[in-house]
DNA sequence: CTGAAAGCGCTAACAG
DNA sequence: CTGTTAGCGCTTTCAG
């Protein structure tokens, strides 16, 4: 491995120069300049992150943590993080948390051992919360920047959909459509404003909210919405209750409700009518094709970064934590007959 | 921040003495041990890992480059190795390329300068290897092992389904079914192997292979798969060549297809019957749910572990590079009509 | 414009 | 068992 002392060696220069080429900020002769990128080039020489690290007193690394990566929405996020930061010269590392214990799975233990300049949280739930956020706020203590994509306290920049608005537009377009008899289906790690919205859009309308036809998880961590909305949607049609809409609070549940629907021989949407939440990539392609709300990921990830980049490169004592809400949209497609089925 | 120093001070020991507790394994004193732990928990402290790094030149880094994470497969394949590297006291740094070039990308690049102690890749495509083997070759010269989930050449392991076979005992099946004329959507990114094994089927089958048939992108990097399989089935269809099935290179291109096939009032499986390859989770969700050929996906995330591992750890000269490739499984559901559509 | 030299926080001899 | 010390590769004064 070859270091600057070898570079400063074939330029025949001082490894000050070399370090003075390499970061381009001070003047150096063109000459000289050339003479070293030269011999950077001929040696392979890529420098030491870990070397300047222990100088500058920054990674240039980032920490990110999420539930899962095979859910579309987390690695559609993390992607658009990773590559953002990248061309920012920083370095993403993703956590997944898989749900389990902080001392089981040590996602914010690591992050917290490789200094990260700043922490980009996915979600963090409630059971979770007791031991997570202890390790919260050694972030905070050590004055570590962070952002998070759900609400978690007012001391924790914000970024999120506004989920409240959105739900409440979906479920008024199914008023709108004419459906009276709406049940909601959903999860509290999709956060407890989608069923918020559902309830205010019911309540405006003067339609008496029916707890029976609201299948929402409290307590459990849902691994697999989509299995989650394929029970819950037949646990709904054996009940004998009556509905003709379903509103689920995320396009993984909507999939899987649509699924056992029609497995019970019930078409959607002329039997029963869903719409879903996210937009992820598979809604407009599953048959029929979602209707669902679609988060606007990619400004909410530069958000995210724009926020965390400027806490780091900039920062001011008592730094004013916010609440970014993002305006989502509704996207008309088959699920509901809004629009002629293909 | 507080550093080893600062514990040293709080428990009155040398800085030597807390470097043996935290790194447990040279004899302390009990007493003294448990003085120091109690310095460490009560300053918070947490190890520097760019100064140990430095020390011991290994980063316990793992780096790992995809294309994208909001595919599934990959998703996966990061998702099942960041956890059991984690597990392992590693940290991986995911890097997607997104198929850019490397210098509008520097993927690799950041990994060397990270100082990364092995690396994963995931693909690296024929249009980008002039460029990117100069990468992987520097990686060879500082002796940093590499695994790749495909083959690249035989100086670096790789990790893979056994797509020859797979395509062959799939496409087989669908001839089994009473199918003569079979399509093939494919696409240079999943390999060549399935379309070899398409062909290799239908020769010993004493099929004649018809060209027009085949539709395979063989220069361009296919951004959205189920896209391209819509198009082609499209393309199939509009050019009124008579085929009955359709066997695609992975699920995403089987669902755009299928998407095409019903848009255009062609049943599946009842007019057409098509199969997929991967079984992402989307594929028995599907309607109809995909016949599809299931990678071992956790199986082969384990085995790049174990091997890259075993080389970090225990590095030999001359380490044999291997190819390790699994079985693959048919996974036989609704799409082909093999079993009865629900 | 360039060089010399002082550390950043840690580990690993080596000496006691 | 514990302390002293020499760097790991780099950035950054401070002199020239």
């Amino acid at each position: 491995m070859n270091t600057i002392k070898d570079v400063a060696k074939e330029a025949n220069v001082s490894i000050a120069t070399v370090s003075r080429v390499i970061n381009g900020k001070d003047k150096v002769k063109k000459e000289t300049r050339e003479k070293i990128q030269r011999a950077i080039e001929k040696l392979n020489y890529v420098p030491d992150q870990a070397a300047r690290t222990m100088k500058i007193n920054r990674t240039r690394t980032i920490g990110m943590v999420v539930p899962l990566l095979s859910n579309e929405y987390w690695a559609k996020l993390a992607e658009i993080i990773q590559r953002a930061l990248i061309k920012k010269g920083y370095t993403l590392i993703i956590s997944t948390t898989n749900y389990e214990r902080e001392s089981d799975n040590p996602c914010l233990t690591t992050l917290l051992e490789r200094k990260v300049d700043g922490l980009i949280i996915g979600t963090l739930f409630k059971g979770e919360e007791a031991e997570k956020e202890k390790y919260i706020q050694m972030f905070i203590d050590q004055r570590i920047p962070l952002v998070s994509f759900s609400h978690i306290n007012n001391n924790i920049t914000s970024i999120s959909g506004d989920n409240l608005r959105s739900s409440m537009e979906a479920v008024e377009y199914l008023i709108r459509l004419g459906h009276q008899k709406i049940a909601f289906i959903g999860s509290i790690s999709t956060g407890m404003d989608r069923e918020l919205g559902y309830r205010n859009a019911l309540m405006l309308n003067d339609i008496a909210v029916d707890e029976t036809l609201i299948l929402s998880d409290k307590h459990e961590h849902v691994y697999f919405f989509s299995q989650y909305g394929y029970q819950c949607a037949k646990e709904l049609v054996l009940s004998n209750k009556e509905f003709d809409a379903i509103f689920c609070s995320n396009d993984l549940i909507a999939i899987g409700a649509i699924k056992a629907l029609e497995e019970m021989g019930l078409d959607v949407p002329s039997d029963k009518v869903v719409v879903g939440f996210d937009d992820i990539d598979m809604a407009g392609l599953y048959r029929p094709a979602l209707t669902t709300v679609k988060q606007p990921i990619e400004e909410m990830a530069n958000a995210a970064i724009d926020v965390l980049i400027e806490q780091i490169e900039n920062p001011v004592e008592n730094y004013v934590q916010k609440k970014i809400i993002f305006p989502m949209q509704l996207m008309i497609r088959e699920s509901c007959g809004g629009q002629k089925k293909t």
